[in-house]
DNA sequence: GGCGAAACTCAAAGCGCTTTGGAAAATACT
DNA sequence: AGTATTTTCCAAAGCGCTTTGAGTTTCGCC
């Protein structure tokens, strides 16, 4: 059932056609109604390629993430992400497009999917610092929303992110106020700008306090469970142990956990964790009392905000660019106490 | 840059640089060059739209996500079985398009994906046992994989899946063999038709061992963290408590270690727990010795092995439906051990 | 040199929709 | 009634590509 097939079913030109379906007031309200009766009666559905050709729109939304070469991997959060943004996607009648590109050849793709038209705008996942895509999508007109900042950028562009210096600081100044001294990072890979922000708060906070920053206290990985339980670990049977750890994921968090119950030392009592929870659906930090201490943003909200700026911008295009930062809170579980020693 | 740009700036037809393009043969080798350089050169790319108008395909593949009303939540495993596909369809010239539909509307969906014709296949995530959707694609022919499979569904149709009710029956018996006899099942959904395979692969190692079914050592739930947590803490706090269990989802098995844990007993030896492992990138169960006995299939592969099937389909449409079972290997890790008592 | 076949190239139609520029019909105004 | 407006509808062009059907060159061969 095409355009054609349904204005001859019902004596109308396809204009005529066109515009009662589309809400254009140069029909009257009696043909628009038949109009929308009979399209669907006939279960017709407006082909969006042809849609797409005729109004230079894709309504389509591309997101575009970055697999390391090295993990090949696709970050947790992303399931959540997208869960909040497509509820948007849905409701505005967009539909959501995804990209897996090797970090390697990123400029190349992005060239490439505004040159096929197949998006209207794309939501850019894991910024680095100094991440030369955003100046790549301003200079060709792609809209796009940053789910993250980068650090160095001159440019505006439209971002939404967690304030993560701002929440590791806290953090830490949590465990510090508690007596810890020894306190470790075990952040995420430090090219990537969230967690470059995420030490800055962390060192932030231990120069406020006069506690000297000790590299071997600090990792930079993927965030896996085995890396925070490997360097936990490893950590934990040094002879001046941390006594406390800040993790970037609770799922690093979780391995951490498991290094310290190896140990035989007790959480909490021992050693202290404090994480950033993303409030992935399936690892709620829930129950009456959280399980760990931690700073907590969700990145579903994150996923719908994004969503929903990206579509204004594409809407109105000579929009400035928008920006939102949203605060991490500080929610106390089951995993910290004041030092041991 | 479009087609007509490029062909004037070539001093050709339309016709023979599409052709040239797209590898017909009725183009000289010298034309064909020239044309391809000059393509590269000016960065051109063909609108994917127009193509798709011409050719009635779309070049991109659906993936639909039912999303549960209640608990509004996207499985953990989607990412690591996109990130498989997804490298499929980059090599093929293929898109990703992501639906994530509530689970009440979801026949009209389907139907409207196919009248608006932006993809040309997909694959069906998340089937529930006598899945209608099955039928529904079926009928209105829109090739489709499905990750899984739907009992009681006579029609033929592809899938790929892991033989859930051989690893469960498996799994329960290496603890029967360890000499465990009341031990609890941490189901997913059973509406679900993984997880109700997993069930008769459990209840059929019980029986054949002759152990009987206690239903109060059985819980189906969605496969969260604290789901695992809750249903452990509650059985161990039972007088005849379970002395091991079977989990649906590493992620479950980390809650009921949890569980373990706070209940003063030790994993492997008082309480021993197994698991399926879906070999989750950032769940890695690893390490020289697993952390958790398991049985292990990796979604990742079975992401990309559908994505083949689904292209291959695509390209032969009348090819019979071609089916997969992949077998879980069960892999021995430090959270098993003879029972108790 | 002339002929048929092969190699190469092109103009134009068509994919299904939107939208422009009018025309026809209905209504309002003098 | 006659004109000016407004309302309602339509034919046709155009979006950027593929593909049909046909035309023009070139080549091989007697």
């Amino acid at each position: 059932m095409n355009l054609k097939q349904l204005s001859e079913h019902l004596n109308l030109s396809q204009t005529t056609v066109s515009r009662a379906l589309n809400g254009y007031p140069e029909v009257s309200e009696n043909t628009r109604l038949r109009v929308l009766k009979a399209a669907e009666d006939l279960n017709y559905q407006p082909n969006l390629r042809a849609k797409g050709l005729a109004t230079g729109r894709a309504l389509a939304i591309g997101h575009v993430i970055p697999v390391s070469n090295q993990h090949e991997m696709v970050n947790p959060v992303f399931g959540d992400f997208i869960a909040g943004a497509g509820e948007s996607y849905a409701r505005e009648g967009f539909d959501m497009m995804l990209k897996l590109v090797p970090d390697t050849d990123e400029t190349r793709t992005y060239e490439d999917i505004r040159a096929r038209g197949a998006v209207d705008g794309i939501i850019v996942h894991g910024p680095k610092i100094n991440d030369e895509r955003i100046a790549l999508l301003s200079r060709i007109g792609l809209p796009f929303v940053v789910h993250g900042r980068s650090t160095d950028v001159a440019l505006p562009y439209s971002w939404i992110d967690v304030n993560n210096r701002g929440a590791f600081e806290r953090g830490t100044q949590f465990l510090v106020e508690l007596g810890h001294r020894r306190i470790a990072l075990l952040n995420g890979l430090e090219h990537m700008d969230f967690a470059f922000r995420r030490r800055r708060g962390y060192e932030t906070a231990l120069r406020n306090h006069g506690i000297s920053i000790d590299e071997s206290l600090m990792r930079s990985e993927e965030m896996t469970e085995i890396y925070g339980y490997r360097a936990a670990k490893e950590m934990l049977s040094q002879s001046t142990r941390p006594t406390a750890f800040v993790c970037s994921s609770i799922i690093t968090a979780i391995g951490v956990r498991r290094a310290i119950h190896e140990a035989g030392l007790v959480l909490a009592r021992d050693v202290s964790i404090i994480t950033h929870d993303d409030a992935l659906s399936y690892l709620e930090n829930g129950g009456d009392v959280p399980i760990f201490t931690a700073l907590r943003s969700s990145v579903r909200y994150a996923g719908a905000e994004a969503a929903d700026m990206l579509l204004s911008l594409i809407s109105v295009p000579k929009n400035a660019p928008k920006t939102r930062l949203l605060e991490a809170e500080l929610i106390i579980g089951r995993s910290t106490g004041p030092a041991a020693n």
